[in-house]
DNA sequence: CTCCAACCTTCCAACTGGTGGAAAGTTAAG
DNA sequence: CTTAACTTTCCACCAGTTGGAAGGTTGGAG
């Protein structure tokens, strides 16, 4: 299976999925002839592992970790949890920073008349 | 005023100032004889504009045009409500994304009993 | 058999928003 | 006069891609 192939079938654009190969977060089953490269199985598998944590927001520090995980036979769950809740930390710290910031714009856009006059209270809370 | 009387005003790190003059968003109103950057009332009060638009998440590109609406005597305030409006929306989707992947995360670290098995339902669901 | 499109390769550069460090010049205090 | 604490420029790096150029390969149509 060609790299479009399996950049297709995981829904990642082929860039990425070369990028995945070149920082070796997911390496190729192997090399054409030609040099291209070849996925099978098990490396596909991986890659969609990839691509399903990166759309929760792991970063490709946490996905090396937990791919090793995943590789793991003899892993613990509690080694995985501990990543997620980690995760799941730093998203909860996300919303908590957004909420306020949503708050505070959305007072200001609120007081603001949004006419052709040069006052503006968003203007002025921020000067 | 010199840089990092400068930067400390506006709670900004020195580099990150410099990179401002850099990138051509807050330059020094001038440079004194041996070519350090100065900075006087109203370059300062650009920066701290600057400072507090970025600490509210606006990037770069919309503290440029927040900054020129800023600079602009004859501005309407439409245009300072279109552009935080934006950044309201952008908050808003952020916050929507984010809540999906807490409850999605939250479910799966909630059913991971985090012993010392290899049985694992987040390794399981992103499989 | 040849041609062409659509692949593939590597490498280099750009993006955002900075940060770190080296080498060298400047200033102010003691 | 020394020395610490500034300042300058320049170059490189971080994440996580993405875009493009130059060149090689493959497969199907005519």
């Amino acid at each position: 299976m060609n790299i479009s192939s399996a950049a297709k079938a995981v829904e990642l654009p082929v860039k990425t999925v070369r990028y995945y190969a070149d920082i070796e977060l997911v390496s190729p089953a192997g090399r054409s002839e030609a040099g291209y490269r070849e996925y099978d199985d098990t490396t596909l598998r991986k890659l969609g592992f990839v691509a399903r944590a990166r759309r929760f927001g792991f970063s490709i520090a946490q996905c090396r970790e937990l791919l090793s995980l995943y590789e793991d036979e003899a892993r613990s769950s509690a080694e995985v949890r501990k990543i997620a809740s980690e995760r799941l930390t730093e998203i909860e710290a996300k919303q908590r920073e957004l909420a306020e910031l949503h708050d505070a714009l959305a007072h200001l856009v609120s007081e603001c008349c949004g006419d052709e006059r040069p006052d503006c209270p968003i203007i002025d809370y921020l000067k």
